[in-house]
DNA sequence: TCCATACTACGGAAGAACCCGTAGAACTGA
DNA sequence: TCAGTTCTACGGGTTCTTCCGTAGTATGGA
């Protein structure tokens, strides 16, 4: 179905920024990256990620703007899987129960996800 | 507090049979790895890993026993908030969202989670 | 036209990650 | 004792990742 789909840090530092912004230049991931990098650094990145077949870019203006070819989520099942595999023993329980045992999570926050687990428990086929 | 913490594919599939055996020597590793690998890989892995401070060992018989020094809580606190500001824009709900939406969580794994939701709800400060 | 500016392409250096073979030590059984 | 087995230490090759400088192209203003 889906290959791994495994992310280098800096890498995904970029998509990132891609994700959140739903395209950017060079210029804007730069600025957008919170440790400075090089404009070439940057690129080479974006670059190494188009390769591989996680990006793609357009001209616009005389700059390229770069977009992400795969989807968020499709990253995050990735990395859950992975997650819940290689550090909770496979499982969704216990990755959950580390999950909302975070302190820095608020009340409402909480409710929130309630809210959706209840909806996803009601909706059950 | 805690610095990054982050593992390279397969130092990770490492460390998740430490987590998971909660001690192993080389040749369990071996044997509990996916990947069919070479006895010295499996020993290079292990030692890159005692390198970073992530893993220990000590005699046993002849051979070593490995160790995580870390715990798994600890590598699943980076990974999460990792995965919550990279992919599900720093949201924690976004992520939840994602998570519970999977459709191959059971019906019995939802009534847990939303009773570990509820304890968690309960108890707040 | 000419210069400064803003881009990209290219190449490569340095380190990390990954993988394994060889050598040698230590134990085990015949 | 001696050969086979089971370990670890060490070193090296290959690829991936990260980072950036230089060169060249295009644009826009003086």
């Amino acid at each position: 179905m889906d290959d791994p789909l495994y992310f280098p840090p800096r890498e995904l530092a970029v998509m990132a920024i891609l994700w959140r912004t739903g395209g950017a230049t060079v210029a804007e991931v730069k600025d957008a990256l919170e440790e400075p990098l090089a404009y070439t650094s940057v690129l080479s990145a974006l670059q190494t990620l188009e390769e591989k077949g996680y990006v793609t870019h357009e001209s616009e203006g005389r700059a390229y703007r770069y977009r992400a070819l795969v989807a968020a989520e499709k990253a995050g099942d990735s990395a859950l899987a992975r997650v819940r595999e290689s550090i909770f023993q496979g499982s969704a329980e216990k990755l959950f129960a580390h999950f909302v045992s975070d302190e820095k999570l608020s009340r409402n926050e909480l409710e929130r996800m309630r809210r959706l687990l209840a909806d996803r428990l009601g909706d059950a086929t």
